[in-house]
DNA sequence: AATGAATGAGCATTCATTCAT
DNA sequence: TATGAATGAATGCTCATTCAT
């Protein structure tokens, strides 16, 4: 087994566990799961990374494929329009067709930090860059708000199976985003 | 031992395991820490429930501690009211300040459901629910939004340990339920 | 592998790791090391003691070669006599002359309870034994200080490598039982 | 990283050792629960001591805090009186009021010697430089049973948690020291 | 109908030690 | 000389599930 001397090898774990992670959800992700997918003897892992969470937290920190990735790749999209909400509901259209793998691990981290207080922080990473993306566009408290509204509409789609309409996201982030309806 | 013909075991069990669920989280939960919070032989939850999933089932919809019922309990709120919006935000405001342990409770079902496709029936019914509580005061789609936008609020809550802001929420929810903007 | 109902399992990892804990020290007492000795799968020993304390001090208080034991197999060698401290050095000398494995163990458990509270009503069931064997023959007090002495002896041979001076533990036992020198 | 020649390095493994030691007894020191205690490299502890036994030799071979030091301390207490049973049962209290972790470590040493005879002449230093320092007072003879006396003294008050008695300590002690009672 | 016993798989973690650099 | 990386073995323990009674 004479694999001593293996540079790169903290990262392969960590492609590794997000490897895993996609595949078997987060409750899938173990020192074994990872070291047998990694290819690599489980004390390895245990070595690069004391425990689990240490793991999972590197993995989902560098876990590229969430929302605001897709966003950052479509950001001509919202720059070159006047219509933010039309952009955003394409590029959540987008997201969501993609690999659900992505889509549902994203949901699993913001879900499975409810319970570990020390994920929060990456979750918390996850929104803000969403926000921050939206800030040459909005103001924060509305940037805020889209944000919410995005991630319970993504959830819907996600647990009832239903597929996503693009029209209605459009609608409803435009009311959002368009700001308090003028007093009656 | 003579515990034989306990008629109300079987209640006695799902009890149990919304307690453990509430304090140690879905993923605490397994056959052995129900049978000890029951205070039963732990053959006695195979027996009435040959698998967790079953189990787990059967206590998330017997779990009555979820915002649906918070909301029927001040209905009386909604209906008074010609302003939906506030009267969602102070509801939703209740349900956060009380035990921390349903709200974490309900959101981890959902965490439960994108991988578990035996859960999402439930999960389902729980937003059903709220989205018919909604039906006499909105249209459908809109009451769909609705219920997505406080999903989303409700995560940046749990998740930032962000206070919950009633006015903001109040804010977000009107501009969704008023409609559209005015074309300009 | 049909070992399915096997009644006096319980006892025979019992018996398994009071083999171990001789031939190896209490350290080297682990549930896979009692699973191999009694021939029993690896489950088994933590289903019947979920602890490896629990197991412990199930084994320590079956153990019955202490040095109690041996005291009161030569009860009458103290009873017919009118000196104590005689036959209470030659009891300590067969002791010391049987099996290593049962001293090493009493002190070990001693020792060991040092640092193992739950170990500690085990270790004061051992030497309240001997205490009582000597009741009728001396008051409580010098009683306490007769064990706390023969412990002393016992531990300077089993660390020294001394060989056992029976008449050396005579003579201090004998200072010990008979009482206050007069005063000068 | 640069803590490259460190000439205290060895020194200061050691240190960690013992506070290791004391803190969680022999059974919880490692190389790794040393090195993050003296704050150094993993490979810096085993480049210095191959084995552990090898450090816990060390360790416990400079660890002053036992009883022979206190009695060093109060030896003007035994110099100046006559009355050598209460000049110890008085250090005696004094060394068991202290604290307790010098204390344990100190029957700890016993506790591994038992099993571990590399650690045999460690713990006979320890017990001879106390009969040494009685030698002034008394014959030899009587000075090992004392030594013997106060060990078995101290493992009780250890073990049972009875708080240590020293008008018990001072007559026992006193006994033992004070020669055979005259011939009846 | 009910359950105590059983079990094999799995878990996170710790560890002493080796070794290439 | 010093050390970060590596690793295979072992640890205590939990578990869902099966099954004979």
């Amino acid at each position: 087994m004479a694999r001593r001397h293996d540079p790169g090898r903290r990262q392969r774990i960590i492609d590794a566990a997000i490897r895993v992670a996609a595949a078997q959800g987060i409750a899938g992700l173990s020192h074994r799961t990872v070291a047998a997918e990694a290819d690599v003897p489980l004390g390895s892992t245990t070595y690069h990374f004391a425990t689990l969470d240490e793991l999972l937290i590197a993995a989902l920190r560098q876990c590229n494929e969430g929302f605001a990735t897709v966003l950052a790749d479509h950001r001509a999209l919202l720059d070159g329009s006047t219509d933010l909400a039309a952009g955003l509901a394409t590029v959540l259209g987008v997201w969501l067709a993609g690999e659900r793998t992505g889509v549902e691990l994203e949901y699993e981290l913001y879900l499975a930090a409810l319970r570990r207080p020390a994920l929060r922080p990456v979750a918390a990473e996850w929104t803000d860059a969403v926000t921050e993306a939206l800030a040459p566009h909005t103001d924060p408290v509305t940037a805020r708000a889209v944000v919410a509204l995005m991630d319970g509409i993504c959830l819907q789609v996600l647990l009832t199976d239903t597929p996503y309409d693009e029209g209605y996201a459009r609608e409803m982030l435009g009311r959002v985003i368009a700001g308090p309806p003028p007093a009656r």
